[in-house]
DNA sequence: AACAATATTAAACAGCTGTTTGAGTTCTGT
DNA sequence: ACAGAACTCAAACAGCTGTTTAATATTGTT
């Protein structure tokens, strides 16, 4: 819709259609300064696009921000959600605390770390416009705070609903933050000071971006596992 | 400075100076909406102050933006700073790692939710305009992130300084995200659909607010507390 | 080649942004 | 009581906001 759909030549990636170049635009630069922070003639010059086309393609500014979070989200979403199955089909549905918040962890960052969709997500749920995520969170969020239930469920049976909510609540907030960090910093990519500063007090910063996923992976999964297995040991 | 402060009759609360309740307004509404969602005209409004005093008082928006800040911040971070020394005077520099995080997540959930103060700083944290906060974080978060490794590290010293960076981290991350979740379900008050799917998702959020700001104190500082005895035992 | 659908364009829209102005009012110290 | 500082106010400022318009260009289909 929008565009033909049928053109048969593969457009040269400077070349594809407005709408697509508009979207991804808009991705980076949302999740780089925020939905708020980024004008409509701003995206427009990014996508090398006339202004119009904001409005001619998507209805509004708000609806091209609806659209780049449905081209992702479900990807991402499922993701995380076949990660989960497939763990709980190798370990014939007996598995680790460990491997199940590894899982979620690893999806989120490594999501997070390789396209903009999920710094922009979670830059954008920690900002203002609260109503506008209603759709995202019963769509994108509930399942997999659901099939994380379940899967820690399987692992540590003594845990209650309750305690799911608070634990995941606490790996959940990790992860944000641990982003959020990464973010922060290479918004300093200008300010020398403010970089050497973040540096110092958090060297893991200054790692590549594998690297910082990987370590970042590793902690958080060690540290709720252990608050895990310490609040909740296993009974047997 | 700005208005004269000798004036001997104490002004009724709705009576008060201009600046005062300009910084009042500032602070409630960058909380609630964020720095940019909030014009200047709607904080004259509120502040029921015309719109040049805001330009008279303070040179500009961003100006009183950190005025707000300036006003609260040393307070809450010597409320923490000495909360955290008062513990190890009274254990004799051998305080209990569950001590040290708990007057951390303490004071920080109790200023957060009893001014709009710390949960504007929050907010504004985790959004755009990354340069304007460094003088904060070199003068408010530093200290108590040197603090809290300090105490942390008396409390277990077989936690190198890598530790406590991820440690504090993962402490800190908690806090943002209970607090933040506190905000998102409080900004749906006009959204009952909303409101019932995040109480759903997340029970606690339907408490009042002394009760939840001691269940998630004592939940992180459980969890925390956990991870930590799980990863670093005492050596003895 | 001609038609209609689709896409792009420059220009203008009304409305809001933070800020400034200059004249008027209120307060303070003497 | 008076001079001068401190403050308030309505009005206007230039600049940006998201969006719309109407003319033009490009496209796919016949």
């Amino acid at each position: 819709m929008g565009y033909p759909l049928l053109t048969n030549q593969t457009p040269k990636p400077d070349d594809r259609h407005a709408k697509d170049r508009l979207l991804d635009a808009a991705e980076e630069l949302f999740a780089a300064k925020g939905f708020g922070e980024v004008s409509v003639r701003e995206l427009a010059t990014a996508a090398e696009v006339n202004v119009a086309a904001v409005n001619y393609h998507f209805h509004s500014k708000e609806n091209l921000f609806q659209e780049v979070i449905r081209r992702r989200f479900t990807v991402q979403r499922d993701r995380t959600l076949d990660g989960l199955q497939t763990l709980l089909e190798q370990t014939s549905g007996q598995p680790r605390v460990e491997q199940v918040i590894r899982v979620l962890v690893h999806e989120y960052l490594d999501g997070a770390m390789s396209n903009s969709f999920l710094t922009m997500i979670t830059r954008e749920m920690h900002g203002g416009r609260s109503g506008t995520h209603l759709e995202f969170f019963k769509q994108m969020v509930a399942p997999v705070f659901q099939a994380m239930s379940q899967a820690l469920m399987a692992a540590r049976p003594s845990l209650t609903q309750e305690d799911l909510n608070w634990v995941i609540a606490s790996i959940v907030g990790q992860i944000h933050h641990f982003i959020l960090r990464r973010i922060k910093c290479d918004d300093c990519d200008d300010m020398p000071e403010a970089r050497e500063i973040m540096h110092m007090a958090f060297p893991a910063l200054a790692l590549g971006r594998d690297e910082y996923i990987r370590q970042t992976t590793d902690h958080i999964t060690r540290f709720s596992t252990a608050a895990i297995d310490g609040l909740y040991p296993e009974e047997n």
